[in-house]
DNA sequence: CGGACTAAAATGGCAGGTGT
DNA sequence: ACACCTGCCATTTTAGTCCG
């Protein structure tokens, strides 16, 4: 459920961060940079100093600083709060190295800077490595990359969506939800904190938003909607609102990148539960795992030897793949459980046809065959077309309707048929 | 701020080209 | 002759912009 209040109660309980000259970590709060090395009026000088041509010099900083003990260091201080950002900050620091602010216009994230260890990972300019030691590791071990993306989640409420576009981590690519008591409408947006400010308003008198992004902003714009497309279908399976958008249409993925995605996206579900948000029905690991298909493609379950409802079809393609499909009306198709499906994707595909061989075989849906050159459907699947249908089982567009040939499923003129339908 | 309008993109279908 | 791929098209859906 939308609980504004309990998100309310979240934020104050969360001690803020002290501050403390003792305390090297510094702190931004109601507009102003608290740490040994700044004064307000330090800030507001460094700033002007940007200000004046868009950029400064770090030796033009020491020039316009005799009276302060380390200005630099100031400046590294600011940075390190994403304020300002320094130009080739991997190479050694001098009087030449250039310091505007951070991005390009960015104005300071406001209240939500308040948590400087999260921050840490922003940190460009600052190289200090904050774990020296695992960096090392004997010849003979080999680290493993763990999935690349960590969730940023930010809520509000529908009346203060202006915010959203104030916070520096929140322009980039992402994904969000806006919500009122029965209904959720789900997006994403290049810019996800701009969008939800300033797009457009598809549903009336929203209570709740909230917005997903990456916390090291390396989810692109093309992750971002597969995002999109996962978000959707967990919150259209979870059947907590009514959904105002339809499937969204995700782009070309391979199975690696989508299952990190997922992972992602879980991550970011789990934590709306944790809020009392949304997916607050079920287990939490039903929330985690999410559906194994959107909702409406599987078609219903079929025993062992049951024959499917309507006709039956057969597909033979690419070198004697065969696939049989149950056509019920024109727009209403099954393809069935032991179909063959062509691994590969022709590059003219729609996106569709990489997104679902990705998300199905992340599900099991899809498993390779056991001469490994063909992935098999192990659930009836259902599609809205003859072309669709033929579209993803051999990747290509191009076999419409007509590619789709009348089989008899009692008999018949290929013995293994039956075994096909009923396998 | 939000509704109305416009632009852009995705979809599914199909004709036609290409290689075997 | 056949299978398969590309690219275009009409239609539908979504995103972006303008303006009161």
């Amino acid at each position: 459920m939308a609980n504004l209040s309990s998100i309310a109660t979240a934020v104050a309980s969360k001690p803020l961060p002290a501050f403390s000259p003792q305390n090297d970590l510094p702190v931004l709060a109601n507009g102003r940079v608290h740490h040994a090395l700044m004064s307000p009026s330090v800030q507001v000088r460094i700033l002007a100093l940007i200000d004046e041509t868009g950029s400064t010099t770090l030796g033009e900083v020491v020039a316009h600083f005799p009276d302060h003990s380390d200005p630099v260091g100031a400046v590294l201080v600011m940075a390190g709060l994403c304020l300002l950002r320094l130009d080739h900050a991997e190479k050694l620091l001098d009087a030449n190295t250039r310091v505007r602010r951070y991005p390009v216009n960015g104005f300071p994230p406001e209240t939500m800077m308040l948590s400087p260890p999260e921050k840490k990972q922003e940190i460009e300019p600052v190289k200090e490595p904050a774990h020296p030691e695992p960096l090392k590791l004997p010849a003979s071990l080999r680290r493993l990359e763990a999935r690349s993306f960590r969730p940023t989640v930010v809520i509000g409420s529908g009346d203060d969506r202006r915010d959203f576009a104030k916070m520096q981590e929140l322009r980039r690519p992402g994904i969000y939800g806006l919500m009122n008591s029965s209904s959720l409408y789900i997006g994403f947006g290049i810019d996800a904190g701009n969008r939800v400010a300033s797009g457009q308003q598809p549903i009336q008198d929203i209570e709740t938003i909230f917005v997903i992004t990456d916390a090291e902003n390396i989810l692109t714009a093309d992750d971002a909607e597969v995002a999109e497309r996962i978000l959707w279908s967990r919150a259209a399976a979870a059947r907590e609102r009514l959904m105002v958008n339809g499937l969204p249409s995700g782009v070309a993925v391979d199975l690696q990148r989508f299952s990190d995605i997922d992972a992602f996206v879980a991550e970011a579900c789990l934590t709306l539960r944790h809020e009392d948000v949304l997916f607050t029905r079920g287990s939490p690991r039903t929330v985690l795992a999410g559906p194994r298909s959107e909702p409406g493609r599987t078609a219903p379950p079929r025993l062992f030897d049951d024959l499917p409802d309507g006709e039956v079809m057969e597909l033979v393609f690419n070198e004697g793949r065969v696939a049989l499909a149950a056509r019920s009306s024109d727009d209403d198709w099954v393809l069935l459980k032991g179909s063959e499906v062509r691994p590969e994707v022709v590059q003219s595909a729609n996106s569709s046809a990489s997104f679902l061989r990705a998300a199905w075989l992340h599900s099991g849906i899809l498993v390779p065959s056991p001469d490994g050159i063909s992935y098999l459907l192990t659930k009836d699947m259902r599609f809205r077309s003859a072309g669709a249908t033929a579209h993803f089982v051999t990747g290509s567009k191009g076999r419409g309707r007509g590619g789709w040939q009348p089989i008899d499923p009692d008999g018949g003129f290929d013995p293994e048929t039956a075994a096909l339908i009923a396998s």
